[in-house]
DNA sequence: TGGCGGATCGCAATCGATTGCGCATATCGT
DNA sequence: ACGATATGCGCAATCGATTGCGATCCGCCA
């Protein structure tokens, strides 16, 4: 009896690997038919089944260590507690925060995401919307929207529950997380006024995607707003989101003879090119050059110097989006809603009172050196 | 005829968000049966069917736009054409690096990766692995192994398809990619010493982590290697490998009343943390304390003071780690290979010669003040 | 000409769960 | 006590593809 070996995996929880068991087992267990079983493992069906049975159903199935099998379950339903995350590029340090938003939020419900890159490429995009319909995800969490944006209309007219977050499509009545650009970048220009600065810069991101305009456009506002002059000369547009494309557009703002003692830049990895051309420039900042970023990315307040930034926040972006995508899922066709969440400036080393002079020579000067003292 | 209007969704490519055809339309459309059907789109079965009838069918799956159902293939199959990967935390800038280059490998030959982030809670990650298997994941890369890991020893014992990254097991027989620790800590300490370093002490990570092991031992070997003291009070292992764990264990250093010029630590994040606790007392870095990162995390060259470091290549080792489960996935059973990746030192302003006295007053002095001026 | 082997292809089972339909049995009203 | 309603549960189809097995047809050799 004792005398067969049982192997290297005797101490295995249940089922020695032996077999995983399947919804038959469990219904021959519990002497009924499998789609009992079924009904009575379901919550939204156990009330079909009367009580003993789904006990009797439980009891079995715990024992034998029964889990459902999604993938059958999948196919057959159709959906497959998923969501798709398309976002642009882990490695840019905005994403990974948003990502554990939405991650947290739908894990608690039992709902996982699946998260691809597409490095801003439509074609790799659609192809990963594609992979993911096919598997069955019930909605999407885009951070890669771009204001005209085909695929995400498309699948909005498909009635595809989807979310976007940190940016917004031309049409409006997508669902969307974004932040208050508007009252972020009056935020900044305030603080930059405050300090005693006058000729602002601006190094627009992008004017393809919604945060690009809005910040641009809040940026032109809030120098209105505080009488401040708004010269075009002191406003150049990136080519991307990226730390080359601030370096270069910075570049510009000098070359054209622009004339200011501050940069407010669309991004944090814009500001960060924006240190660079400053520093090949032998320009000091903040001494000579005030800059402001924005989002205030992770370790940003560890850099040199640390940059003062316009905090979003990207944690609460990400469970938002979640949360609104879910509630698509559990009621789809509400009203769509979207949030606007809250902005704060943080204030770091990067900014100070302009030099009473020219930060270097520059034409049409109105220097008036009013100088307060930043606390 | 023309009266009864098209829809919002006329311009669709191929069926108006109707169906996806399926096997069956291609079968019927070709005028065979599904079975025949399936053996001609498949390319490991299509010698099964004649040339004629491949082509045919061929055709009308392109002119249907036919894509294969992967939930019902995976059903049949218990197969996904994906993998599982497993990291800690995609906050922590040094795995989306990582996770790029897996997806970059994967994703080339039609695979793809889940990711999940464990928060090292071998709960979760129990968790995460099982949905993933239930999901007929084909394979994991693990970034989370420890030492000790039950869960990933377990996987190996079933002849689960693993890849280790960055960390190995104490079983050595499990693949993995990790980098070449030891002459890293070498580099640094040659360097250290090349500066004039002589009491150089250690923020050692967790030794439940082969890394954490693996670079204190270095550490040790490579002290000895250059003649210098290894006096055991300048080793303190951190219980975490974060930012905090990093300040504090610097704390201890300086409470236990030990005596250093220059600080190396187990990875960036504590650096960074000894960078706070230096702060904290009013040390500068590097004039008061040379200090010394690991990993060459993303953006470190930006901090203040731009972090000297040993650069670990990141996107590299997930890239080997991907072709590496992807030839266990093809000819399973064969002898598991690990990689060693090479490193190189990053020096930058976090180092420098030793102040000629002490960095702050501290017993047992066994001053020299031999000073070479680093290049 | 009979038979044998290989090339093609169809049949039907299968993967594991869900669900519309209908048959029993229990319950109720009058 | 009898028909009407409810409740509980089983039957079988279904989701869409894969695959072992067997049938058919052909060429070819003896």
């Amino acid at each position: 009896m004792t005398s067969r070996p049982d192997g290297p995996d005797a101490a295995q929880p249940y089922n020695p690997e032996v077999r995983r068991p399947t919804l038959r087992d469990v219904a021959d267990g519990a002497g009924v038919h499998p789609a009992t079983a079924s009904r009575a493992l379901n919550p939204s069906t156990r009330h079909l089944v009367s009580r003993g049975t789904v006990e009797r159903v439980d009891r079995v199935a715990t024992t034998l260590g029964y889990r459902v099998n999604p993938v059958a379950r999948s196919l057959k339903t159709a959906r497959s507690s998923s969501v798709g995350l398309i976002v642009p590029d882990l490695t840019n340090p905005l994403f990974p925060p948003i990502v554990r938003g939405v991650e947290d939020v739908l894990g608690a419900v039992g709902y996982s995401a699946w998260i691809v890159n597409t490095d801003n490429d439509p074609a790799r995009e659609a192809a990963a919307v594609e992979a993911m319909r096919e598997r069955n995800v019930e909605g999407f969490v885009f951070a890669t929207a771009r204001l005209e944006h085909p695929l995400v209309e498309q699948l909005a007219a498909a009635d595809v529950p989807l979310v976007l977050v940190n940016r917004r499509v031309a049409r409006a009545d997508i669902p969307s997380v974004t932040s208050d650009d508007a009252s972020g970048m009056l935020m900044a220009v305030r603080h930059l006024a405050g300090l005693g600065h006058e000729r602002i810069a601006h190094l627009a991101g992008p004017q393809d995607l919604s945060t690009g305009v809005a910040r641009l456009r809040a940026f032109r506002q809030a120098l209105e707003d505080h009488g401040l002059p708004g010269a075009p000369e002191r406003i150049v547009t990136c080519t991307a989101w990226n730390q080359a494309a601030g370096a270069e557009g910075t570049d510009r703002l000098f070359d054209s003879g622009a004339d200011f003692t501050a940069v407010l830049a669309g991004n944090d990895l814009l500001a960060l090119g924006c240190y660079d051309a400053l520093a090949r420039r032998g320009l000091r900042c903040p001494e000579d050059v005030s800059v402001v970023g924005f989002n205030d990315m992770p370790f940003i307040d560890r850099f040199s110097p640390p940059m003062t930034s316009v905090r979003i926040a990207h944690y609460e972006i990400g469970a938002e989006a979640a949360r609104l995508l879910l509630e698509e899922l559990r009621e789809p066709g509400r009203h769509p809603r979207s949030i606007v969440l809250p902005l704060k400036l943080c204030v770091r080393g990067s900014t100070a009172p302009p030099a009473s002079g020219q930060p270097q020579a520059q034409s049409q000067s109105r220097a008036r050196g009013r100088s307060r003292s930043a606390s």
